[in-house]
DNA sequence: AAAAAGTCTTAACCTACATCAATGAAACAG
DNA sequence: CTGTTTCATTGATGTAGGTTAAGACTTTTT
């Protein structure tokens, strides 16, 4: 299906020009160095203890980071879903185990890139270097964010905050990962909406 | 004081030197583009609601980087000892508003760039703009450890981990700080450290 | 040296969320 | 279509850490 990964690529040119201007000899290089990856429902990019080769760009689908602790919880850590990145910084750069999981959370394609592609990518495309620097300042950003949301408030508030942040995420992500994600257990979050629930019944009435 | 601050120089140039390798002319493009900043115990760099003007390298003293929540309630997002940064990349960049403070622990001295001269510097040594690339990445990976940490163990193992990846710091903060990295209440950490007491005379009984 | 401000501890009580266990409903595989 | 995981809900009970309040001890300010 050529014209299918023509619109997958042209996803990522326009995600990139929004950051950036690029000629069209720059865009064939962007394009001929992401190469298709499919991931078919709860299949992984990599897991724990693997190094993370590929930095991916969600073109289809969605995907859930997370992190598997010594009591077999898991952790979301992150969603991803259209024209958003996957893959763990560290381990792609370092070469060294990820910590994490990337998984898809229904059948999904990624553009994805390994670390010498994405080095020359960067030679013959300086202002790429710059977009991603940014990408990385932002997602820090994100995160800090997120670890102070936790630290300061309490699972109904992070609730909120996600629900306002990414209305249809209760439509796209079970129940019990959005509870993960909140740092709680699916029970806790059952009991929290049925407790909003209540309460915006009673002031309706 | 010529050779104090010629001290502090040379441990930024030691520190960028672990780094990359760097020219006698680099050198002296770094340290005529910082500049020394004296911050006295419990001054700021600066407050939530101002933008984060300089980025700053300490070359003495100890900061904290925190967060004051709706509650009024502190959260220390980050300590700072020697040859550490302090700043708020997302203000620093975008110069948007920081929602953090940086604080003096102790009378300090910083070795403080702003974004013109950061600039300037990156065109004169790119170089540099790969070892600030990588700071990034660094932090990243440290918050991202932290955040999962701390939804996915309890006070004390997260205290422990602390001590144990900083063995010095209870001599250096005091413990009402330490429990607010921790993420929880001085009257919490004072009972926690009792419990551990407890538990290790009757050990070694 | 006195006053004020900051720090640490302890104790009694409280609450948000975890844990354990059971059930029904939905999704999925053979 | 049917047995089997997976998912959501609910209830009973447990607990880490929050809240409030008080006292002692230390450091800083005047």
């Amino acid at each position: 299906m050529k014209s299918d990964s023509e619109a997958s690529y042209l996803k990522l040119i326009d995600y990139f020009e929004k950051k950036t201007t690029l000629t069209e000899g720059e865009k064939t290089a962007i394009k001929s160095s992401y190469k298709i990856k499919k991931i078919k429902k709860k299949e992984y990019l990599f897991q724990q203890g693997e190094i993370c080769k590929y930095e991916g760009f969600v073109s289809q689908g969605s995907f859930r980071t997370y992190y598997t602790d010594d009591k077999d919880l898991e952790h979301v850590l992150y969603f991803a879903f259209e024209n958003w990145w996957v893959g763990d910084i560290a381990s792609f750069n370092e070469e060294e185990a990820s910590g994490q999981n990337v998984q898809a959370l229904q059948d999904s394609e990624l553009l994805v890139i390994d670390k010498p592609a994405k080095e020359k990518l960067f030679k013959s495309i300086p202002a790429l270097e710059k977009v991603f620097r940014v990408i990385t300042q932002k997602h820090l950003t994100v995160l800090q964010k997120r670890f102070l949301m936790t630290v300061s408030s309490n699972a109904e508030a992070r609730f909120n905050e996600l629900i306002q942040r990414c209305p249809t995420i209760e439509q796209m992500v079970p129940q019990h990962q959005i509870a993960s994600y909140l740092g709680i257990l699916p029970e806790s979050l059952s009991r929290m909406k049925k407790q909003i629930a209540k309460r915006e019944t009673h002031k309706s009435n």
